[in-house]
DNA sequence: ATAACACTTGAACAATCGTTCAAGTGTGGC
DNA sequence: GCCACACTTGAACGATTGTTCAAGTGTTAT
């Protein structure tokens, strides 16, 4: 039922990378880590200063730290967050450069709902 | 517990837009809605082809029409796709441009994996 | 050693999502 | 009208996620 192809309907691909069943899974794995308000904001804040404790970033999202802790341990095992000791906090950081690209690009496109 | 700023540790944010709460519930619900392979799968389809009859993608994705209705129904749901009907066909397109830009990107980040 | 703080972990439960199936609507051909 | 095709819908149920709570680890201070 495909449309034959003729000058006034003719499409052009616009995505540069083709991404097989594989890249597909994984491509959906990463987003929804990244699919929740609270993680979200976490990725925001962490862009804002660089690097935050866990006790900053629950006071900032008021989220309690127990759930905080279980939101950063998934964007942590994925590698999309890293983290550093210093005395009794743990500051968290972003790993992922592309996470931010992909921030910029949902925030576009949230902003017209 | 926020690092004192000095020119070693100095961090330049990188988001150009600053999502509030409610645009980040917002931007959660639009990823969680292509964060699917089956549905990643469809919006990579549509931009390739342009247009496509719910048998065709039901076809190249080797996806069952019930389930794949579903899942079209959530990204129309959205304003991500948009339909047509000719015949008995339907057709579906990518409505929402916005959506490339986001499947680009995390194609980008999906690749390092 | 004890206590306080910062954070993590795991189990339990609730809430949401994905899938299947059977029944439904709309369209075109005979 | 009847049938076949293309697709949708809704209910059911299993699978995955989100949240809470209580108990745990690691660190620093006294």
């Amino acid at each position: 039922m495909e449309q034959t192809i003729t000058p006034e309907n003719a499409h052009q691909p616009q995505l540069t990378r083709w991404l097989d069943p594989l890249m597909l899974e994984r491509a959906a794995v990463i987003l929804k880590a990244v699919a929740h308000p609270a993680r979200l904001g976490v990725v925001q804040l962490l862009d804002q200063h660089g690097e935050l404790a866990v006790c900053d970033i629950s006071e900032k999202l008021g989220i309690e730290p127990s759930l905080l802790s279980h939101h950063l341990s998934n964007l942590k095992l994925l590698r999309l967050l890293r983290t550093r000791r210093e005395g009794k906090n743990i500051f968290y950081a972003i790993e992922e450069d592309h996470l931010l690209g992909l921030m910029e690009c949902i925030g576009n496109c949230a902003c017209k709902f």
